[in-house]
DNA sequence: TCGTTCGTATAGTAGACACTAAACACTCGA
DNA sequence: TCGAGTGTTTAGTGTCTACTATACGAACGA
């Protein structure tokens, strides 16, 4: 769950080869030393810090907080949310764990839902 | 909004002082030396790591989500369940942003409720 | 006034984090 | 065969995190 072709590393270095973009080439459109890059795709570094996974991600037209969970972790922006409303958040979280993608889906218009009708 | 009387360090000491406990006993309970306690009370140092902030919140009967946000951490539990599906619960929390502690009661309860048609 | 307790100031550290520069070995087209 | 490109190895570095030990000055009780 490390090293196989699921890890960050490897996801980085297969979204870099779909397009044959040189590691040179990608370390500098996403603002790194080739030689920290090629680590990080061989896992033998940790993944960068967040700005360096956003500018992947974006560069290969990913989603961002996926790449994140990948990197083992949580973006700012919604460490913030969950800073602003903690126990609200973490109790959801909790109960919310282990839904299908599906259930969460309901979650989220059932919340888009309730936002609205704060305007009214 | 980090010096004042609801800033982490301002806290812990009014946590502390509320039961009269000298700040070297203090430290001990939480696991910590007095004077990484003291400056931490003060805001001179930031908040001390997440076992912590734990530590300090069950020493006292406080929520620890509450305590850990004050401290500017989400708790590693919060960010595992994120990171096992960051796409659905990124775009909850973002959708989710805003809303009152009641609305979010009402997700949870039907977070809660979706959980269990599933037993079912 | 002595011993104890209080909080604080000073000065440091081990280890992790997030990287970099320079040099190297290999391959391949001209 | 050479030079231009590929990825890799070696050997670091500066900055931050999360603390600690020792020493200090003030107050208080006996």
């Amino acid at each position: 769950m490390s090293n196989d072709d699921s890890s960050f590393g490897a996801t980085v270095r297969r979204l870099r080869n779909e397009k044959d973009i040189g590691l040179r080439k990608f370390a500098q459109m996403v603002g790194m030393s080739p030689t920290y890059l090629s680590k990080v795709e061989r896992d033998e570094f940790a993944p960068p810090a967040e700005d360096k996974v956003r500018a992947i991600a974006d560069a290969r037209g990913q989603d961002a907080d996926e790449l994140l969970a990948l990197a083992g972790r949580v973006s700012a922006e919604l460490a913030d949310i969950i800073k602003r409303h903690p126990r609200e958040m973490a109790t959801f979280l909790r109960a919310a764990n282990g839904l299908s993608a599906e259930e969460m889906q309901r979650l989220v218009e059932e919340a888009r839902r309730l936002k609205k009708e704060e305007g009214t």
